[in-house]
DNA sequence: ACCTGAACACCGTTCAAGT
DNA sequence: ACCTGAACACCGTTCAAGT
């Protein structure tokens, strides 16, 4: 019976202050990270985390690395094959922490950042064997497309095609109402709305689809 | 000498109110757009601004629309050139606007949205003649692509490849100072950093360098 | 019809103080 | 060594009031 049966709280360190500033993105979006909510998680004062964070800038280049940290680098299979698996898993990370997507690559960048940079261009050079100036390409339009689709795929409030189905209906009636005649108005994209209203749409498939065609013309260039 | 030589303002209106927050935006990125700064640039108290926009969601709102209305239409000399032109008006767009990248797709689409996205899938479908399933791919990987390359683009804190050769150097300096042999440890970073340091990088090559490769792509599987 | 003023519930971060 | 408490300079937005 010591004298220690109190709720004694596990000590703050960095990792675990970091680990719940990811999770707390991931919940309820970056705008609801704040040092504050953050604090309260571990029922503390807001200003017991500056013992562990210098900032809440600093924070978020900690968050930013450990999601590099967690995508695979390219390799085996020759070049196309680990730059796909690559991209795959950049597209999975992206979707897991969609905060993350306008962050990655504005932060100072971290250890596992530089590695997963330095190993990738290592694909392009080595394995692909482009030249430098065609390996910065294929890299530029790779990473520019895996952004972008990250970026447009994380707008929909949907996962599913069944779940982008009704929101296409949805966001279909939501314009009817302010719109006139919206059919003849934008014929093109009630066109859209009545091919995918009924059958959906697949990310994944378009996700590969741009993917394939990015890959096909870097083959088709070397 | 009428009694109103005092200094009377011009009444706010809803469009003064979106073109000065775009200004402000521009100026000094989304961060610096607060309601309060916006009033005062127009000599006004905070709450004057909510007779004209219902709130901040619906500020945003309309400073996206206006951005998509600045936006070229594809349109003439067949839809690779129309396509070609409509992509580089976009990049444009985003780099007078940085702020409008993470925000293009996520706010309520208003009327130049829809009638941008309806023309351009109308010269998919027409011009190039894409079956629909076809058009949806190019559509998809195109916008991907842009809105990445802008994405990644806006991070680098440089416009010209003079400045960029500048930056290159000094971030390498600083990974340097943090890492004992950054050179071994990140080798193909640092043939960026040699190659890149002297000739400096450019960006609007870049730009067209992807988007050939993807509009070829288009092209051949057509 | 349009603008004001005071107030509320939030932010990140400082500083000096407690244990 | 680690956490607390009070305070400061900010936010967006409400409500009731002024002209």
């Amino acid at each position: 019976m010591s004298q220690s049966e109190a709720p004694r709280r596990i000590p703050l360190d960095r990792e675990r202050v970091v680990r719940a500033a990811i999770a707390l993105a991931d919940e309820g979006g970056i705008g609801s990270l704040t040092m504050r909510k953050l604090a309260e998680k571990f029922d503390v004062v807001p200003m017991a985390l500056y013992k562990h964070v210098a900032n809440k800038d600093e924070l978020l280049d900690a968050m930013v690395d450990v999601v590099f940290g967690e995508l695979e680098f390219p390799s085996g299979g020759g070049w196309k094959t680990a730059m796909r698996a690559r991209a795959v898993s950049m597209r999975e990370g992206l979707l897991r922490h969609p905060w993350a997507v306008e962050l990655m690559e504005v932060r100072k960048p971290g250890p596992a950042n530089l590695r997963h940079h330095n190993a990738t261009m290592g694909c392009l050079r080595e394995e692909a064997g482009l030249p430098f100036r065609m390996a910065i390409h294929a890299y530029s339009a790779m990473d520019s497309y895996i952004y972008g689709f990250a970026l447009l795929e994380r707008t929909l409030p949907f996962e599913t095609p069944d779940e982008y189905s009704k929101a296409v209906k949805a966001r279909a009636e939501a314009i009817a109402e302010e719109h006139p005649s919206p059919v003849d108005e934008y014929p093109y994209l009630f066109e859209i709305v009545e091919e995918f209203g009924g059958s959906g749409y697949d990310y994944n498939e378009e996700f590969g689809s741009g993917l394939d065609l990015i890959l096909d013309g870097i083959e088709h260039r070397r």
